[in-house]
DNA sequence: CTGTATCCCTATCGATACTG
DNA sequence: CAGTATCGATAGGGATACAG
């Protein structure tokens, strides 16, 4: 495990259009303390719910209902799973029926930046990667 | 299954820098679109694999020893699954023994900019996770 | 309403062995 | 070197049912 304690410099070394600078090191530190907060994202339902949170404070059945497919253990699981690594804060009302409230912390409103960039990517490119699946397809059908 | 044939305003409702703006409706379509490009990011290997095409062509098991930890198969079936969505090219040299080389397209270029942006904000908020985990394992075991 | 606990099925993934 | 095929282990996640 190799110990990367100053790495500001992520996205620093770009240009390079293809090829030619094979400087730009894969550093398996790096890559293992970033997936440790990416498996999240990976995650089928972190985004939605973070995303939604997003919005505003939302209790928990309205979370539910507006996911639209995740069941309660998921959605239970995930949101303290959330919780936990501090993106999301659980406030308990003790009433009858009960009441929870979810909201994002402040840093799951800094995660919320690099996700709808990440979002709108994947809106706005959509079609090309269906496109390209068509495609794929094809070529394979055909062969 | 709803179908949303426009939806070229993705980022357009921004703004709103916390609450007070429940205006942001939740649309279950975008969702549905966005999250069949994402659940790529969702696997656990795509990500690294796109982050060291970054960096430029590469063969087969060159990757596979920069990656650490994917087996051949993983590997072959992630790759596959790159091709298939446009992100990588897969070029064969038909030698003997066969070199085959990877390299991202324009589509996977363009991924990885919000990929970037995402692995950047892992990295510097790493600790900030993992410190909430501490104390919230804490908190936990003290209950 | 908000959870917890149980069962069970499936998709995923690693290990291994084999082909061109 | 690059890839396919097969076989298990196991964890993710859904469907309940139940409790505070």
């Amino acid at each position: 495990m190799s110990y990367a304690t100053d790495l500001t410099e992520t996205s620093a070394s770009r240009a390079a259009s293809t090829d030619t600078a094979p400087s730009q090191v894969h550093k398996p530190g790096q890559c293992t303390r970033a997936n440790e907060v990416i498996s999240l994202v990976g995650d089928k339902w972190s985004v939605q719910i973070v995303m939604l949170l997003g919005t505003g404070r939302h209790r928990f059945m309205e979370i539910k209902r507006a996911i639209e497919g995740i069941s309660q253990k998921m959605l239970t699981v995930t949101l303290r799973g959330l919780e936990r690594d501090g993106y999301v804060t659980r406030t308990v009302y003790p009433t009858i029926p009960p009441k929870v409230e979810y909201e994002l912390t402040d840093l799951g409103l800094d995660l919320l930046e690099p996700l709808r960039a990440l979002g709108s990517w994947a809106l706005a490119n959509h079609d090309r990667v269906v496109a390209a699946r068509t495609a794929y397809d094809a070529r394979a059908k055909a062969k």
